[in-house]
DNA sequence: CTTCATAATGCAAGCGAATACAATATCTAT
DNA sequence: ATAGATATTGTATTCGCTTGCATTATGAAG
């Protein structure tokens, strides 16, 4: 085996355990031991070792490691299908794309303290992904550092555009702008909000702001007594509702963040006694597949959920042959009304209204 | 390198390509040919070397392949976790537990078409899994034949038990008890029950089985014509208790396979104007979090599916680690009295029933 | 029956890390 | 100082498979 001389990282190929070692000054063996066996080596050269290997930004290659130790880290799970909600059908979507061209998901799916781990992602790495799927595009930046210099093909999902790569996902102005008008057009003005948490869910946040982008074009505002973030959930939507008629905010509708939500707060108004839609629309978003069933049949923008999955994995396996291929500009989304929305009634006398607490 | 001498497959380590070569007379190189471009190998050879393979329950190393190709056939996808319906959780729960010891899951969720294919199962293997976490017991004794042969360490969850491995569940039939003695207990004796595919879904058959015998028990049977099997979800739950109001049914209780059946179920309900429990009793299984949100709360068994993920994950961790761990006998199932049951009212009279359809 | 082109195969060099074993450096207790 | 123990480091092999190149078998053309 021909000795690599220090230097820059080659251009040729990842770095590897003899890119470290020569860097350090050491065999390839002591790095391979100050990396995984820390207590076998001096202090000293185990910080230049882990110096060097900062320096060329080494990360250790799975399948060597697997084949050397005859273990892989891995546990195979097989789990037939997920239910209905928007991420495993996102994922599903994926995978029976990516599996028709030969190829296998590995799947990283932290809890939502690891979600921002960098060392989530590099494990990926080392596991020698030929490319990533990432969800949202509000990854930390190392993500995408780690990518590019890894030359590892990627795609965003579920992200309009984005300077750190190629995207595939819908427009949450138009979305918004859909339920938005078509409130506004039954005569609402008087909007509230039951929405994700934007502090750390970006599509939250998006959704959110295509809102607030598509109720400004009407000239009119979200009211300020019937906003509340939560959790997506049925509980919180629930929640949220019995807070916002607590408070007798004057909403004659209510948008939510998505069809749990709103199911949620159908609920609660259901059990408040609030006619739906003659005393209070009901819109969200996503149109997961119970939303007919609701009572009343919820209104709600359709997502192109399994088109977002299918057509990054497309772009995936289009990449991997060295192509260079187009995204579509953006998934179509489409308002579905059903009976939870409706125009706004005349004024009912203060006295009934009461009856609804 | 030493050349290995045919024979029977050596105890030691899995077949690798030299005993395959070997057995078939011929070179490594050839046999890697034969297996990856056929057209390049003579079809006299190519059928000995399939053969030979055959024979030996070949399975090529993945890591040894994605070294030397620098090429692994593997997408990584970062999702931040799952929605809340049972899988998503139960994988999160896995996931999260090996991750704590240094695990990646790899996660192979086939959609149903492909649920069994004994070529995915496969895949995992090939790339190298070190432990395979199952969902059900109902495998092709294929898999559980290369599980063997291959030496993974495997878990079998959702499942009270089998001889093939260690399981980990809980007790369908005693969950059944639970649903079935409290209803029995406040006067329901017709009682129906609408239930995932007995056919395809070993679960759904577990389920209606321990079912049956809680009615036996107690003296009962099901209700021939209130007895609905479909696919597990909200809209088939509405659709199956249409049906079975359709069919003037004398039940007053039914019971559903799970929550998301139950869901449409009293949606269906709700619709025809019939009273729940007043009218009607609907009960059901897992305890999904939207269950205390139903109108009315729904009654329903709570199931450990977090545990059993976690629990999996222990086991396999502590397998691979060289013990042989017990496995608690069955987790615990609680049933979570809300709503939606209540005692079986005087009968009313026909024409107030009608307005049910 | 040669002579090439071509199709089949064999050979052997990697792929990148782990690790047994050998070699050397560093201490400790004389 | 010095032998012997011990802590570090280097060397070289190994894991199982792919693949470029060399070699041999096969076939067609002359």
């Amino acid at each position: 085996m021909s000795t690599r001389i220090s230097g820059p990282p080659r251009a040729l190929g990842p770095t590897s355990l003899a890119d470290v070692a020569a860097l350090a000054g050491v065999s390839t063996g002591t790095v391979s031991r100050a990396l995984t066996r820390p207590e076998m080596i001096s202090e000293a050269t185990r910080s230049r070792v882990l110096a060097s290997a900062e320096r060329l930004g080494y990360v250790a290659n799975g399948a060597a490691r697997a084949l050397a130790m005859r273990k892989t880290w891995t546990v195979g799970a097989l789990v037939p299908r997920f239910g209905g909600s928007s991420f495993p059908t996102l994922v599903q979507a994926l995978e029976t794309a990516l599996a028709a061209a030969g190829y296998t998901l590995l799947l990283s799916a932290p809890d939502h303290a690891r979600a921002q781990d960098p060392t989530i992602l590099r494990s990926l790495i080392e596991r020698g992904v030929d490319a990533v799927a990432l969800l949202g595009a509000d990854q930390p930046s190392s993500v995408f550092a780690q990518m590019n210099s890894h030359r590892i093909p990627f795609v965003i999902m579920w992200a309009k555009q984005s300077d750190q790569g190629a995207c595939v996902g819908f427009d949450e102005g138009a979305a918004a702008a859909l339920v938005i008008d078509n409130l506004a057009d039954q005569g609402h003005h008087q909007i509230g909000f039951i929405g994700g948490r934007t502090l750390d869910n970006e599509r939250a946040r998006l959704r959110f702001r295509g809102l607030l982008e598509a109720v400004a074009r009407r000239g009119l505002t979200l009211q300020a007594d019937a906003l509340v973030e939560t959790n997506y959930g049925f509980p919180e939507g629930f929640d949220a509702m019995q807070q916002i008629l607590l408070r007798r905010s004057p909403v004659t509708a209510v948008v939510c963040g998505n069809d749990y939500l709103a199911a949620g707060a159908l609920s609660a108004l259901g059990r408040a006694g609030i006619a739906v839609p003659a005393r209070m629309s009901v819109a969200s978003f996503n149109d997961n597949d119970f939303a007919p069933y609701l009572h009343p049949p919820l209104t709600t923008v359709r997502l192109p959920i399994r088109a977002m999955g299918e057509v990054a994995a497309r772009y995936l396996i289009e990449r991997l042959t060295g192509q260079m291929p187009e995204l579509p500009a953006l998934l179509p989304v489409e308002l579905i009304v059903r009976e939870s929305t409706g125009p706004v009634l005349a004024q009912v006398p203060k006295s009934s209204r009461r009856k609804a607490l």
